[in-house]
DNA sequence: AGTATGATTGCCT
DNA sequence: GGCAATCATACTG
């Protein structure tokens, strides 16, 4: 899980669009919550890939969401990338999504990257970041096992991430000034 | 502000 | 048949 505050500020391309990671979790293999805890599947075969190895799922039968492969190959410990920030080809994700906001949460993310399963277990490209980056570390989001795990790691000085800190609500801020 | 619900597919018990 | 690493919408207060 180390590897997914590593991979804050990386940059994640497919296909000559996408950003710097700026929210990520980690799912180890011995994890309850990973798709890996039960062993090797058809859906999750690419998660034993080698590190580098994307995994495209399908998720509530309606998004696509990637994982980035972090372990040895075999083992299957994955990264699932959760918010970018929009840099490059940026109006190709506004086609793909057609509302903001572009990349933020896992299922937009694949949207705007146009991820199916025509990625799943291809080589992931990434670009090493760019600037130092804050990094803070929370409770991943939208589990049922293991939610206390504090495993969600996110830049807190984006503004693409899903949710600022582990409790606080979506939204946008109120006015200052009465 | 929070809470609820439908969409839709693959894997689980 | 039930559920899930989600999102957008509709409703309530």
């Amino acid at each position: 899980m180390l590897a997914a505050r590593a991979l804050i500020g990386w940059t994640l391309l497919v296909d000559g669009v996408g950003g710097p990671i700026v929210e990520a979790e980690a799912y180890r293999h011995d994890d309850p919550a990973s798709h890996s805890f039960r062993g090797p599947t058809a859906r999750n075969a690419a998660m034993y890939g080698p590190a580098g190895t994307l995994y495209v799922y399908r998720s509530y039968g309606i998004h696509w969401c990637m994982n980035i492969v972090c372990g040895p190959e075999g083992v299957a410990d994955a990264v699932l990338v959760r918010s970018l920030e929009p840099a490059v080809g940026v109006e190709r994700m506004r086609e793909r999504r057609g509302r903001e906001p572009l990349t933020t949460g896992p299922g937009n993310v694949g949207q705007a990257l146009a991820a199916g399963p025509q990625l799943n277990g291809h080589v992931a490209e990434l670009l090493p970041p760019e600037r130092r980056r804050r990094v803070v570390q929370t409770t991943r989001i939208g589990l049922t096992q293991a939610v206390e795990r504090p495993w969600r790691f996110l830049d807190p000085d984006s503004p693409f991430v899903s949710r600022p800190i582990s409790s606080a609500p979506r939204g946008r801020r109120r006015s200052p000034h009465p």
